[in-house]
DNA sequence: TCTTGACCCTCCTCTTAGAGGAGACGTTTG
DNA sequence: CAAACGTCTCCTCTAAGAGGAGGGTCAAGA
């Protein structure tokens, strides 16, 4: 019979660590001293606490050791144990790309840098219409029409809160006159189509999301900084970039705190 | 201006979330209402929000982005904290390697199993036999009489609490007569040699430890287990390995109690 | 104008696997 | 017999919020 500190450094583990899974009923001493309350071990604990270590070792929690302990199938605990091992490594990973994603960034270009971030977007009910542009500038001439189009066809429409509200770019290649884009919002429920605007539904999306803010002429570079992103970190494209407008001309008179967000469709 | 509902949409996040963010200083509303007590945001805060997500994304604990929000050197923070990631990466590995190793056993073998763990043993002071036996059943013939000689040189000697007693064999193969080995005891503090006993200080090492209850005969088991495990989980054997005497004939009389880890020193 | 349901507030507890410490009692050794 | 440890229970603390209770607000429909 040991006294738990003689206990403690056979079986390597704090004293603290013993009382602990005691109290939980983890490892139990042998017996233990009516007058002192001292805990008592043998080798037999030391045995048992021995197939502990190597089952914390193999990183199973307290719990799971317990349901082993308790009669659960090891062979399924152990299974499960390592599907989570995996896919915390694959976790882990993807962390390490982004941090030397960003490490990769000289200096300068380090402090005025996009950041990135990896949401869910979830469905919604979009109306959508396809248009072209001579170029940029009409951009903001067009969509006003649309909106009272909708809004005439039907009357109590109401638009999602928050509001949300893309183009995305039909054009294969990089175009600066007559632009082909497809311009859309989210609203609460379908309505009725009307000149060339159409209801659909679209299916949640994982994007990467960069936020842009000031004038549209800078947008090119935040596509780039977007597209080296998702590459670097081992994503692929999978469907045509979202330029979400959040401020711009209708609320913010200063193009300089205009703000934007691309976000582009990504799978592993 | 926005309710925290409306912007926990917009920025993917938890109502709970920014509560605690606001509480702990890293991300505070634009303005609170002074009568209601409603947080107000703006699209400056989700810009800010949109910064904390990537680098959380990327791993970062919420103490790390404040540092970095109050100015402390990202780039330092961001490579200590891929050192980290790197640390928890190789962790990983090993745990899903020690866990293939149990799950690699066949049934049958499977609840009969060794266990196997690693530990530091420290440092630690120890007087050194080497010795021929020609067989097996020598080895406690022999043993005692080293114990006395010591006692006899040294009559305050004392030794270790908890005993450390161990053997290592000196033969490159396995041998099955005229046995050479070392017989290692631990003791408190360093004493005189005498008759081919001398004291020495053997530094702390990592081993791989397996628990053998039972009979000596059935030791080699044991060890081809551990030889095994420290191959399939990437290590190399350092040094001899220890045979280490917790219950045996000395305090037990029933063979099938009798309790010896044995201890292989490892490395990367 | 009232009500109803959605929204928001603060405060409290809970999560892992122990670590750290306080205050009290037990054991050993000079 | 006193000092120096060893051990006991009980308490708080960790990270990053989640979940819920109890109570105040807001907007829309009757």
């Amino acid at each position: 019979m040991f006294y738990i500190g003689s206990f403690s450094k056979m079986g390597k583990t704090t004293v603290k660590t013993l009382h602990y899974y005691d109290r939980i009923g983890l490892l139990r001493p042998e017996a233990v001293d009516r007058s002192t309350g001292y805990r008592l071990y043998t080798t037999r604990q030391l045995v048992e606490l021995h197939r502990i270590q190597s089952l914390r070792q193999a990183g199973l929690s307290i719990e799971e050791i317990t349901e082993i302990a308790q009669g659960a199938d090891v062979r399924l605990v152990l299974e499960h144990r390592r599907e989570e091992i995996d896919r915390e490594l694959r976790e882990r990973e993807d962390q390490r790309a982004r941090i030397s994603f960003i490490l990769s960034k000289e200096k300068k270009e380090f402090f005025m840098s996009y950041q990135t971030t990896i949401k869910e977007i979830p469905s919604c009910i979009v109306y959508t219409k396809q248009l072209t542009v001579p170029d940029y500038n009409a951009y903001f001439e067009v969509i006003p029409a649309i909106g009272r189009a909708v809004k005439a066809a039907n009357p109590t429409l109401t638009c999602a809160i928050p509001e949300y509200c893309f183009i995305s770019y039909l054009d294969e290649e990089y175009k600066e006159k007559d632009i082909n884009f497809e311009y859309n919002e989210a609203v609460t429920e379908f309505g009725v189509d009307v000149d060339g605007i159409y209801f659909r539904e679209i299916p949640a999306v994982t994007v990467a999301s960069v936020m842009h803010r000031g004038s549209y002429v800078d947008l090119p570079q935040a596509y780039a900084f977007a597209m080296d992103w998702v590459e670097k970190n081992g994503y692929r494209i999978a469907d045509t970039a979202r330029e979400s407008y959040i401020d711009g001309v209708w609320n913010c008179t200063d193009e300089a705190n205009w703000l934007t967000e691309i976000q582009i469709p990504i799978e592993k």
